[in-house]
DNA sequence: TATGAATGAGGTTTCATTCAT
DNA sequence: AATGAATGAAACCTCATTCAT
């Protein structure tokens, strides 16, 4: 990837963000990036083809999280998994996660681009199976509380400073018998 | 009000919930409401005066809601009443929220709006009394966790039949301990 | 005339003379007049109608003043006279006159219409007969000169104090050998 | 500069001039010029720009007119040579300056363009001094004068024929005895 | 006499995109 | 790989004007 590619990829990442998708322009990316619009095209063909590159990026992302989760068979160290991942990630990537967490939120469609590439739905079925192990009554509640407050929690960590997260997440994990 | 006023002021809701608010024409809600592109402007002077309005009508609808929970003074009752009212108002005005919480969710700009002028804030601070004296340990922490879920619960019961609505409040419910 | 009526010819006076007549809206008008914009077409139809009406009441001014001339014999008196009057009419309606000389040089379209109805070319006639019963030897030129000139010597003396408005005019009439 | 930025140049001051600024609009322009109206703002950022472009280009002729008569000490030939040049730009760059000078009487605003850039202030004060030099009694009125005059002068030579120029100038030189 | 509601036409400007170089 | 010139379509908004009351 070159440099001035780089170049229009972080700062449509940055404006997609801050500005919203629908109310950034070309143009805008172009000069802040340092570059022809054309060359905009040359690069990602459509401005939903770079929206599309950053997706993927965010993806790819996602994905090396969840992965190892998915791999771990003990029901407490699955959902205690998702406690200490989500610390890891705010922890080393907070402005990365930052401007994609208000980008995922912003449309609809930008929200199911997200989707489609993810491994969410193999988490949930984890987490479901996880609650039953542990003998939850109502395992799929559980989950669907636990994914609700995952993304909150998340935008929440994102805005804290460091004594701040770690104390609300070890409220959490006292909260959830889990230390 | 008049009757085009009003159409304009309804299909916009529904359009800058679905499309987004910077991805909704002006000439596109004239067009659905029936009514003059000039009229938009005559009546709500900018695109962004119409998405005022419809901030203006949420905050109100939202305040109508906590309102009657600031009223509160029993610890366990606030904490129950929120529930309840969430219920209820996922069950009164479900299509008028669908299209707030999307709307709200959509960009940093309209959040801001919605926040300006809400009682969130005392809610906040009700909550953080009923946590206290309930004697939980940290009233804060919780405080934030509640109102963070909140926000997803609400949306999330949107989206579900009546019998989903009740099981999952009655299962908030009983693990807050509250019934 | 009404109250209304009269605001709305003021308003615009001074609007078109200070913004210009196709710069200057409707609305806008009607907005510094205290009135609804509907009122204008009902008094004078047209936008252009209003136009007209202002130009009709600058050309009877200035017929007012030109007709006296015209009555003259005397050939110094008639030359004489004109700055005279130029004098006088600063003093006495400033504030008039400056906005309709600004308003008259500000479109061909206007100028025409200031044109069509004085008595501009009566006078032209009285001073080149003037200047040659004067034995000036060309006096047509002479005549198109001093006429030029008047025009550029008011906008001036609008702008000036009164002492320099009486010493300039006094100038005037030593050059032209008047006084 | 390319061809199509020079033609919307050239439009816009033959539309500009005739039929106002306020008057012309923009898709006029690019339909006249054989361009396509997004052009327009591309290169000249705003209508207002192309407007400034053309002033620009208008105060430079200027300048180069006055220039050389900023250079000039003997008083006489300074007030000689302002009439001799007056001829020489009517009849060498006669319909630029029709165009220019309508356009610059068109409104305050545009105006004060002109004058922003413009060398007058520096003629004012060469003429001021000239006139004290051949001990006229009042030099400050003096230059008021014959600067008000050239001004209406020009623009009533710009609509003369050559001879009727050149009688003129004769005219006026002799007036103020200077052949 | 006076107004508020309403509009069709057109205004300036921005958009995403293409193409020749 | 990179750009400057160019564009059609559509964006938001204003205009002068009409009509029912």
């Amino acid at each position: 990837m070159t440099d001035k590619k780089e170049s229009i990829l972080n700062t449509a990442i940055d404006l997609f963000s801050t500005q919203g998708y629908a109310n950034t322009s070309t143009s805008r990316i172009a000069k802040e990036a340092g570059v022809s619009e054309a060359l905009i095209f040359k690069h990602f063909k459509n401005k939903e083809g770079l929206l599309d590159a950053i997706v993927a990026q965010g993806n790819e992302h996602m994905n090396a999280f969840i992965t190892p989760i998915l791999g771990m068979t003990d029901p407490k160290s699955i959902i205690e998994g998702m406690f200490d991942f989500l610390l890891l990630m705010v922890r080393e990537h907070a402005d990365f996660w930052k401007l994609q967490m208000t980008l995922k939120y912003q449309s609809p469609l930008i929200a199911a681009k997200y989707h489609a590439a993810g491994k969410f739905d193999d988490l949930r079925t984890l987490l479901e199976k996880a609650y039953k192990e542990l003998g939850y009554q109502n395992p799929k509640a559980e989950t669907n509380l636990i994914l609700m407050m995952l993304g909150s929690v998340f935008t929440y960590l994102l805005e804290a400073d460091h004594i701040e997260q770690e104390s609300f997440i070890n409220f959490l994990k006292s909260k959830y018998n889990l230390s």
